[in-house]
DNA sequence: CCTCATTTGTGCGTATGTATC
DNA sequence: TGATACATACGCACAAATGAG
């Protein structure tokens, strides 16, 4: 077999991977790159490759599968899409950390949710700003579209493993200046507290899946194109008057969706 | 250019493609693929691609893009995946239709979300049978692990589209020849009452993303790798005893899902 | 039923770009 | 700066499914 310029390895490197050559079966009816994400996987599954551990290169995978290097990565992508494996240029291919359930119900807190998981709470503000509301805000929280509402972006982790992406839309004459208070209790329970609103409830959540955007990824730490569930949904207060319209993006394997009605 | 036999055209199609070769910015910093992808997609969004027309074959699409036919394969399976299109080997790539909206809340009937939305509701048995129960399924009904329960497997669709693959799990006693009974009266809601159940409500439902097993894709008229969301519920009768667990797949560019609290 | 053209799917070899260390 | 490793892209070839005839 000619190597190509990307599968050559050094005579030193070549003489300690003579010994686990993976088959694969050639005209079987399954694919190669199938055949080789699964057999990736399995060895994820065993343990044999734990979570954080770095995968061999490619070009090591396709020397031991005796395939080219286009067939590994796409054994890999498929991988990579069901968010057991992440790629970085310039670094390598690594194992994914196992999902953690994210409750979602009437009652939901954040704090309380991670707390309940035995995890650390973790919330960012990643910036404010008033801005005009779209058809889909002002419905949601009953004002007039395009009328002044407050954006607050926030990145909400658990362990420093970023969980959620959200973006809150708040009525303005009643929260003038959220993003201070927000900065200032550091979650959005208590911030609301400081506004007269201790209680709220979950009036109505709306979830979708799709892939992550680059900024997405970016922003969760994923590698762009991994599943995202978008969850959509609106608080209101004890009058049930509406005070919160929230976009939040979830990294969809490292979260499940709980609603208890 | 010299064109691969794959790209190979005959002189009298040649002649009426001269027309509209779309520029590819090369070295701008934005990959060739996700410019076709981009560029593909906003013809689908104005329009010019409706819902349900094939695309252009891919060589077809890769001399008018000036690329190579790996490269529009690239793009459009970043459209792909994001549900906009879909490719079937040996007829071409058609674009595929929006998503409707599938409401879940405490009094959710799934022939009531069809009709709401407009469309008309549809409900296959794929086949029953009595399993032993696993963990999961025996901690949702309150049976012991092992315990024979019913399964029952069914596809629902909407004006003639698979919209969820569905396996439904029953307590034994209570609903023997269950299958039979689902049958008789075309939906689990109707089988229910058959039963004595003339009310339920969901308990619990749990919600996550990923894609699709071959044999799953295939059910649900899906390509391949295509995103579902993973819907668990409990549904428990009057008195709160547990008479249905249920995991239902959707197609997840199908399908909104909303919860009502 | 078979054949054949069309179209997507898979795989190889090569080359080069780009991020990381 | 150089070496490493993933990312992008081209060209070629053949497999496999579809549909027309």
């Amino acid at each position: 077999m000619i190597k190509s310029s990307d599968d050559f390895m050094t005579v030193a490197d070549g003489v300690d991977d003579a010994d686990d050559g993976r088959e694969i079966a050639r005209g079987g009816g399954i694919s190669a790159w199938r055949q080789i994400a699964d057999d990736i996987e399995a060895d994820i599954s065993a343990g044999r490759f734990p979570a954080g551990a770095q995968l061999p290169t490619e070009a090591q995978l396709a020397t031991r599968f005796a395939v080219n290097r286009h067939t590994v990565r796409r054994g890999l992508s498929e991988l990579a899409v069901r968010g057991l494996v992440r790629a970085t240029q310039g670094r390598g291919t690594f194992v994914e950390a196992r999902p953690i359930r994210y409750p979602i119900g009437p009652r939901t807190r954040f704090s309380e949710i991670v707390s309940r998981a035995g995890r650390e709470a973790g919330g960012r503000l990643l910036g404010s700003a008033v801005v005009a509301a779209d058809a889909r805000t002002a419905a949601a929280l009953g004002v007039a579209e395009g009328a002044p509402v407050i954006r607050l972006d926030t990145l909400r982790s658990a362990d420093g493993t970023p969980i959620s992406l959200g973006s809150g839309f708040f009525p303005l004459p009643r929260f003038e200046r959220f993003g201070d208070a927000y900065l200032a209790y550091g979650s959005i329970t208590g911030a609301l507290a400081s506004r007269g609103v201790d209680d709220y409830r979950r009036l109505e959540t709306r979830i979708s899946a799709r892939p992550a955007s680059a900024e997405e990824a970016a922003s969760l730490d994923l590698a762009p194109g991994r599943l995202l569930l978008a969850v959509d949904s609106i608080n209101v207060d004890g009058d049930g008057t509406p005070i919160q319209f929230t976009r939040a993006l979830f990294a969809a394997d490292r979260t499940e969706i709980v609603v208890e009605s």
